[in-house]
DNA sequence: CAAGTAAAATAACAAGTGTTATATCATAGA
DNA sequence: TCTATGATATAACACTTGTTATTTTACTTG
């Protein structure tokens, strides 16, 4: 009866999130994702009512994206939040553009906006993969920390920092020392001290340049 | 002989950098300056060869003014790295769009791209706001740290953290917990613990939610 | 095979961008 | 006062954007 569908809804959304994972948010055009996914612009205003809704599902994509790669990444630390941390910071550097979106600018980038009940927090997004930050502090807690929800803000600044870090090329470590780093994070906000900032009168370290102005 | 010139360098510049503090960099257009500076885009290309020149002195004006915003900033606090996180995070919070200008997107911002050596690391950026970086650190040392170039990264991770999640709204807290929560850190980083976080059996914390899936 | 129908391609519109050619204007020096 | 000169304004070019009207194409059904 009609001319048989070529170029699906899925090819369009695929097409159009590779070019996000690759290229960033920015340059999600209607030109670049038809050029890119060999059509005309017409089929994407067939399968989307505007480009704002295109926007809005790639975001969507970005957060399943996130869930599934936190979801599946090994969990080979000991320390609590280490797993958390080292998925974050590695999705950070692996993905940077997705990381951006999400957690850096939260669906705003390079003149696209979403709308605002289409945002979503970093915590909602974090959560939605399986619970996990709930987990976090509960084991937290059972390891015996008297204020696992302090100590959970202090760890995801940190972590947050470390892979905002990355993006500007400013944490550059590798995914064992980032481990240990993690752990003595941990260690340090719970209390712990592993022997390794003992305090004293040691000035043998390696920083030496000399004085400043002010604090 | 001619005709008096009216719309200076500075007026231009002056206008690209306010918008970029209001409206983010990406609103720097000619078109827009000059519409706010009052004139037509003619004197915007008289005074600077192309766009790309004034978006690169756009970017300098930020980095001094943030030099400026850093080394005003009241000393209040007695940990060291409190008063440059403190410096660095209320930057984040009242300066949004020049933060990410400079500590975010590192001069990459909606499509406007700053040539490599334009581009100045966050560390560049600090220590030229009166070398307090050395400082700090020097200020570590003699605080009897073995290491004060490994609290100075856990530090920076830490104040970068908390200064990014302000942008997206996910850290808000006042001064004065801003200022505890850097010197905690501090102390926890140098290995000093001041009975916040003592470990034992204590289960009586607030966070309560339960259970999750996988660390 | 012919007809109808929906999908895809083409082309256009309006708005925005950087940039430049041209025209206007105001002023300093003759 | 007139003129030359350089600073502005105007207008246009070429390009990109989202979006839509129009045309072409291919396929299903009678």
């Amino acid at each position: 009866m009609a001319r048989k569908e070529t170029i699906t809804v899925d090819r369009i959304l695929e097409t159009a999130f590779a070019m996000t994972r690759e290229e960033g948010f920015a340059n999600v055009t209607a030109r670049k994702v038809a050029a890119r996914a060999g059509c005309s612009t017409q089929p994407i205003f067939r399968t989307y009512k505007n480009m704002e809704e295109l926007w809005s599902a790639v975001y969507l994509k970005a957060i399943s994206f996130f869930q599934d790669y936190y979801g599946l990444y090994p969990r080979t630390g000991k320390a609590p939040f280490a797993n958390l941390g080292m998925a974050y910071i590695a999705f950070a550097r692996e993905e940077k553009h997705l990381f951006e979106l999400l957690f850096l600018t939260g669906g705003t980038q390079g003149g696209v906006e979403l709308s605002e009940d289409q945002k979503k927090s970093m915590y909602e997004i974090l959560n939605g993969a399986g619970g996990n930050v709930v987990y976090e502090i509960n084991l937290a807690r059972v390891q015996g920390c008297a204020n696992p929800g302090d100590i959970f803000m202090k760890m995801w600044i940190f972590i947050h920092g470390a892979a905002c870090m990355t993006l500007t090329g400013d944490y550059d470590l590798s995914d064992l020392e980032t481990m240990v780093l993690l752990e003595h994070a941990y260690n340090a906000f719970a209390g712990r001290n592993i022997g390794e900032h003992p305090y004293g009168d040691d000035r043998d370290a390696d920083q030496g340049e000399e004085h400043g102005k002010t604090v």
